[in-house]
DNA sequence: CTAATGACTCGAT
DNA sequence: AATCGAGCCATTA
């Protein structure tokens, strides 16, 4: 139920908002939302939307571009595999030209 | 209430 | 450049 759940909420609404093809990191998610939760947090949220396809969390990645969570998902391939059909090259679960698909969470906040 | 964990990030060595 | 450690916030035990 929605309880507490505000913040799970926060990042959702962001992951939903990213666009097919573009990817983001935890700490640009934390940040949108002012820096306040810790990006670890972020990852806690996603391990929460287990299941709801409305959030796109294969398009959520580490700093690094790498597939931190595609150990989380049903099955881990799945991940790496939505990201290839979106047109995201994946490597050693690393994210290839991921400057070129990084998709700032910030740009969403700002049209609100 | 204290302690430990976690899909992270940054700074120092 | 690579590796290690500490910081951060929320949830669970």
């Amino acid at each position: 139920m929605f309880k507490n759940t505000d913040f799970f909420e926060a990042v959702y609404g962001i992951v939903r908002l990213i666009p097919p093809g573009k990817v983001t990191t935890y700490g640009a998610i934390a940040q949108a939302l002012g820096s306040k939760s810790g990006a670890r947090m972020v990852g806690w949220a996603m391990n929460a939307s287990h299941g709801l396809a409305d959030v796109p969390a294969h398009r959520v990645v580490n700093r690094q571009g790498l597939l931190t969570g595609k150990m989380h998902f049903n099955p881990p391939d799945d991940m790496q595999r939505k990201l290839e059909e979106e047109g995201i090259t994946v490597m050693n679960d690393q994210i290839q030209q991921f400057e070129q698909h990084f998709w700032n969470p910030s740009l969403a906040i700002q049209i609100e």
